[in-house]
DNA sequence: CGCCAACTTTCGGCAGGCTTACAGATTTGT
DNA sequence: ACAAATCTGTAAGCCTGCCGAAAGTTGGCG
């Protein structure tokens, strides 16, 4: 899984059209991280979505800057140090193709001019290595201006449908209902849009980390065994097919 | 000699004119720091200020004791080995004085007689280094917010597991259960998260201090070994599995 | 009646996690 | 200071159970 996610999908300019993403707060936060050390690229990526993001690798400034330029992230982490196009210079070139995405410097040097440089280049903050996951995460969220960790919502709750997601645990009515990872991800989204219609589009971008079209029914397979569970054995239904458009979930009246 | 090791202290000199607080919550809380490594100091410091917090330091045991004796601090950071007076000593003089003042240990290993004694010496909370700066931060609030007169738990328990804090030992159902050194931190981190999912990356910091992705399994592996010892020999399992997410440890329902 | 979109179920592949053995490191005892 | 014992991390192989492709079914609508 993260090795897919190193070798980032070159359809994604498919998704080109829908890259405009709807003003409310969305969860999942889209980063990318440009970082050509494995093993530190592994560990920010596992972190980041063990933490409900997802997270785009590229070991390379080009590839990185094209990237970046091309799709709307929530923030970028940059590596100073990385092959083909140094961090400093990528973060020119995005702030004069005119993209404000926050950036966020990650510098094996801890030197007082780095950091001026770095924040001159038109970068938001800077974090030398090493660095606890957890403050990356600090920083991360506040670049992206969210509410610090702790007065995030840890309950989401349509109707008598509960999801509790500190303890990864769906509930409903009271009643326990084990979810498999991948159906827990994806009640999250819908629950985070309660009432709205979430596409198939967004699903696969956000539960799937798919920027194109896998011309399967994954999707329809996943809801189908998400029904199985949170709606089949309770009088309502809560999850609601749109026709040509996606799912919803809300109450019924 | 005396004027050399209050060199780093001079905001200690200028509040010491302000030292009543209202008894309530105030906000910027004022430390004192114990530390005679000046990077670690500074690492501490600096978080402390960055959180909007007052921090004195010293590096000299004795000159600790002065200063909180005479200062009222909200809480006393103090390392465990400084020169001048050890931090064990500085604590039984400071409550032979009547000083209620929270006391966090900061030790080097997380040896059992080290935390014992520095519990029994009148120590609140120790932590062991290196740690991630959160939890420091996470520890001193708690220390703040506890009544003067404190009683630190000293065994954490989740259903009929126990894990005795001071001595070092851990047990299910009344039976005892030795433990290796890094298979009762582990399990000291999830059990001060039941019910909460603790990511790999989560261990790797606390357990391991990791701040990379080692590539290997040494997270599954210890996890096993733990397993055999807490969970295995009995009816019920408590430490469970979320795919691609981590550990969590919890009674079934 | 026929088409298309969505639903359901089955089933094999495989990734992620588990286990075990081993060797290096560290600690303890003499 | 040396040897013994203990502890810890790596690596290799196994195994489980999740995931997604595929094929067949349903249902709505023209």
């Amino acid at each position: 899984m993260l090795a897919e996610t190193f070798v980032l999908s070159r359809s994604y300019i498919q998704t080109g059209k829908n890259n405009v993403h709807p003003p409310e707060e969305r969860f999942p936060m889209r980063i990318l991280l440009i970082e050509d050390d494995p093993s530190a690229a592994d560990y920010v990526a596992r972190g980041l979505s063990e933490n409900g993001h997802i997270c785009d690798v590229l070991a390379d400034g080009t590839d990185g800057l094209f990237a970046a330029t091309r799709e709307s992230y929530d923030v970028l982490v940059v590596d100073r140090m990385i092959p083909g196009l140094d961090g400093l210079s990528l973060v020119r070139a995005l702030r004069a193709a005119g993209r404000k995405t926050p950036v966020l410097f990650l510098t094996a040097l801890g030197g007082i001019d780095d950091r001026v440089e770095g924040l001159e280049a038109g970068g938001d903050d800077y974090l030398t290595k090493p660095f606890a996951f957890a403050e990356l995460m600090a920083r991360v969220n506040a670049l992206a201006r969210r509410p610090p960790v702790q007065d995030v919502k840890t309950v989401l709750k349509v109707v008598d449908l509960e999801l509790d997601l500190m303890r990864r645990q769906a509930s409903r009515g009271g009643q326990v209902i084990d979810l498999l990872p991948k159906e827990f991800t994806l009640l999250e989204v819908l629950m985070r849009n309660e009432g709205r219609v979430v596409t198939r589009t967004m699903l696969l971008e956000r539960v799937w980390d798919f920027h194109f079209d896998p011309k399967t029914s994954v999707v329809e397979t996943h809801i189908s065994r998400l029904r199985a569970k949170i709606d089949k054995p309770f009088e309502v239904a809560l999850l609601h097919t749109l026709k040509n458009m996606g799912y919803s979930l809300y109450a019924p009246r």
